[in-house]
RNA sequence: GCCGGAGUGGUGGAAUUGGUAGACGCGCCGGACUCAAAAUCCGGUGGCCUUAGGGCUGUGUGGGUUCGAGUCCCACCUCCGGCACCA
């Protein structure tokens, strides 16, 4: 795709005749090896890419690498070789080595890589926009926090309290930490999942769950004593005259505060161990404890006050961190009552007048009883009026709660994107000015004692503050990777831009992404933050559209005996090694063949031998026969003079077929389309070798046949295709020759099968003219020997007929 | 518990809108070539019955709708994945 501005100043780019098409893969960790994971994901887009181009849409396929991130780092602590050395050298390997000689059709002029000062100035740009709208923040919470890699760690990127990297359990800390308040865009995220019916339907349900949408209300609470205001969350505010006590959560802010006067031991030893549990140990043990505070709390619907507790069952950062405690209807409540023996008051009936045993739980929506006014109300409707009653009375009021927290991005490592502040002790957080960018990262470092170590004395931390001047110090937490990829692909639109991030007409005309491909585990982080900073974008009117992605592939896993392929197991096939033994496109044609691409494969060594022999097989029958008979005058040779009419009619649907698979991604159908072509199209190529009988004209039809199944080829073994194609066709590469056209009429048949049933089971089939009619089809099964013996005794009640498929005879 | 996906031969998996179940592969069996093997090529391959022609049966289980169900509806079972003391 040509973007270039210069030579299209004010359409500011493309060839306006074609549309463009942008196909693209999560781009990869220059880890130093290439693996069968990036084999499939880039495979799959460049089978895509490739039909795009001959069907004539101008194709953007970039490629780029995430650069930033931990192994780098520990490499250098390894090896002693500087991160960015380490990560150039493998760049380079990955580039040259191993993806170039897998043939995909990547633009390499667009090649970006998020740890060069290009790129990263940028990322921090986009920082200080977000900063600058206060969607990004300094603030003490508690994080997630990861020994063994000594950093924090966004929620996303904590799997049941064990790090995505390490698989070492974390623990929550308290710390000051910059945040993007992605929050105050979860009703957007969530609305904007309505909008992807050609994303993944997994990947929309994980990122559902992870946004966690919940319609509910705040109800407000009172201290009887000091009139201290507590308000809880919930969903059920129906059950309300059910509540049995105040649960609070051990961290609940105002803990503190409310039991001041109270000096009781036995609660303060509580919230201490509380605090001291990891998270991961918090979560093992389901049974619900907890202290009375022995202080109480009013509400205005409420006729009895309830005691305030303390719980850990009670999450600290969901809502309120506080619960109204619901034994009756509610599982965990109903636990934690009949734990510390609180009395179960029932206040919903499932059904009218039916009273509910008291200590039964009932957690579906019934009809409301011992609610004063409320009583009789179906649950949803009380919901309702309730939370109007609790809004005039200024008591509470509906609510919606997400599960999405805001986002952790800074890392206490060394090897990211540095956060471009400056820390000033009378300013606080100065962001540097935008015409000071990038910040670099800071070179005085060193990676002796098991970590990266800048140098704090360095001048390169200490800079005078951009507003007062004083004498102040550079941020030293970098950013999240995922922050560096959460822009990259708008950045390939125009990935040489020294003037901004991006320009909007291009990206605007590019974008959103036609087609992503990439793993299901990117489906809750990157996916989140690229669609949140996309609607950011949109609104600071950067970007047109407020979704990044069109249609999302989730490709499957490649594992091998059953199991995840990796060094420890010792099972890992190098995609290099099997370019050697097997060639690239025997490679290419094996992972799209047999198995649905979003499916988990497992390696196997036979059916990449019989590809192996597959494109062999094409490869030099093909060659003899363009050799004896060179292709001429083939490009407009009409079809509908074939002599084998029923040759050209069958290979032409097969290639409808193979259209059909193709649009709607079923890579291994295609594969078998394309056996079935090469069986038709060798067999007679064959024929045509070992003894010539064609006229020119019908030369000329074989000709125009085997180009078009050379241009189908190239999707999925471009080597030996395109060596063909260039060998005997034409200079010009095969990818702008055109997709395969030819007329519907010659994929019409002069007879078809038709399918006779007796009962509707299938007892002869019969082979009549095109558009045959009931009778004449109805007499003909009537002499059919099979299905005579199959009425015999019967009297046929009626015959359904359906045109050039079926007659089915319905006797009793 | 909630959400998503899937159950079809020995195996990976096909089957536009309900209309010939098992496409295309892998494996296996048989044959050709060879002194032999490898490689290659040709043929066969759901199960059961049958001398043949052919018949019966068959898409996780049980019902249902329909002339006709792998496909639609209801109930259930199993497996995979995601989320989760989220109130």
């Amino acid at each position: 795709m040509d973007t270039n501005k210069e030579s299209h100043p004010f359409r500011c780019c493309f060839d306006n005749n074609k549309q463009p098409f942008y196909s693209l893969g999560m781009f990869a960790y220059p880890s130093g090896n290439a693996h069968m994971g990036h084999v499939r994901v880039y495979s799959i887009v460049d089978a895509i890419a490739r039909y795009k181009r001959l069907q004539g849409y101008e194709v953007l396929n970039p490629v780029g690498w995430d650069a930033f991130g931990l192994p780098a780092e520990n490499a250098a602590i390894a090896n002693k070789v500087p991160p960015h050395v380490w990560t150039q050298r493998n760049i380079e390997r990955m580039k040259t080595q191993q993806f170039g000689p897998m043939g995909w059709s990547f633009d390499w002029s667009r090649e970006i890589n998020t740890c060069a000062p290009d790129y990263y100035k940028w990322t921090q740009w986009i920082f200080l926009q977000l900063m600058q709208r206060k969607l990004a923040y300094k603030a003490k919470a508690m994080v997630n926090w990861c020994d063994t890699c000594s950093t924090v760690l966004a929620n996303e990127q904590v799997v049941n309290g064990i790090c995505w990297r390490c698989s070492q359990p974390t623990t929550k800390r308290l710390m000051t930490q910059w945040f993007i308040r992605i929050t105050d865009y979860a009703q957007r995220l969530w609305d904007g999942l309505q909008k992807l019916p050609q994303w993944n339907k997994e990947a929309v349900a994980v990122q559902r769950n992870w946004i966690g949408r919940s319609q509910g209300a705040h109800i407000e609470f009172v201290t009887t004593d000091k009139q201290i205001p507590i308000s809880v969350f919930t969903t059920r505010p129906d059950t309300l005259f059910g509540t049995a006590a105040l649960v609070l959560a051990p961290e609940h802010p105002l803990l503190q505060q409310i039991v001041a006067h109270t000096n009781n031991s036995k609660l303060q030893q509580y919230v201490q161990q509380a605090n001291r549990k990891s998270q991961v140990q918090r979560m093992a043990s389901k049974e619900k404890t907890g202290v009375a505070t022995g202080v109480f709390a009013s509400q205005a619907l409420l006729d009895h006050q309830v005691e305030i507790w303390v719980g850990d069952y009670v999450v600290a950062d969901y809502g309120t961190g506080a619960v109204m405690c619901v034994p009756a209807h509610d599982t965990r409540d109903h636990q934690f009552a009949q734990r510390y023996h609180l009395p179960i008051q029932p206040v919903v009936a499932p059904r009218p007048g039916q009273t509910a045993d008291a200590d039964d739980l009932f957690t579906q929506d019934g009809v409301l009883i011992n609610s004063g006014d409320f009583n009789g109300m179906p649950s949803a409707q009380a919901r309702q009026a309730v939370v109007e009653r609790l809004q005039q009375l200024g008591a509470g009021e509906g609510t919606v709660q997400f599960n999405l927290r805001d986002w952790s991005v800074s890392r206490q490592r060394y090897w990211g994107c540095p956060i471009p502040v400056v820390l000033c002790d009378s300013c606080g957080c100065v962001p540097v000015a935008a015409a000071n960018l990038p910040v670099l990262l800071p070179s005085d470092v060193s990676f002796d004692e098991g970590r990266a170590c800048v140098n704090p004395d360095s001048a390169q931390l200490r800079v005078d503050c951009p507003r007062c001047g004083a004498p102040a110090k550079r941020e030293t937490d970098t950013l999240d990777t995922f922050m560096c990829s959460a822009w990259y692909a708008f950045r390939f639109a125009d990935p040489h831009n020294s003037q901004a991030a991006f320009d909007s007409n291009i990206v605007n005309r590019c974008m959103p992404i036609d087609f992503y491909v990439g793993g299901l585990e990117h489906a809750a982080q990157h996916m989140i933050y690229f669609r949140f900073l996309t609607k950011f974008f949109h609104d600071i009117g950067l970007v047109d559209f407020d979704e990044p992605v069109r249609q999302f592939f989730c490709n499957g896993m490649v594992r091998k005996e059953g199991q995840k392929m990796s060094k420890s197991r010792g099972n890992v096939v190098v995609p290099t090694q099997v370019v050697e033994s097997h060639s690239a496109d025997a490679l290419r044609l094996y992972i799209l063949s047999d198995t649905p691409s979003e499916l988990d494969i497992d390696w196997e060594e036979t059916a990449l031998h019989a590809k192996q022999k597959f494109v062999r097989r094409n490869q030099t029958l093909l060659h003899a026969y363009l050799t004896q008979h060179p292709p001429k005058n083939w490009s407009d040779a009409p079809l509908h003079e074939a002599t084998d009419k029923e040759l050209v009619r069958t290979f032409y649907s097969l290639m409808h077929a193979l259209q059909h698979n193709l649009n709607s991604n079923e890579f291994h159908n295609c594969v078998a389309r394309i056996y079935e072509l090469s069986s038709l199209l060798l067999t007679r190529v064959q024929q045509e070798n070992t003894q010539p009988t064609q006229s020119e004209l019908q030369q000329a039809i074989l000709a125009r046949m085997v180009r078009d199944y050379l241009a189908v080829c190239s999707l999925f073994t471009p080597f030996s295709a395109e060596e063909l194609w260039h060998t005997f066709y034409s200079d010009a590469p095969l990818a702008t020759a055109g997709w395969p056209r030819f007329d519907k009429k010659i994929l019409q048949q002069a007879t078809c099968r038709y399918v006779v049933q007796v009962n509707g089971k299938k007892r002869s089939l019969i082979d009549l003219p095109v558009d045959a009619n009931k009778h004449v089809l109805q007499q003909r099964a009537m002499q059919d020997q099979a299905v005579q013996q199959a009425l015999v005794g019967k009297a046929v009640k009626r015959a359904i007929f359906v045109p050039n498929k079926l007659i089915n005879f319905v006797v009793g």
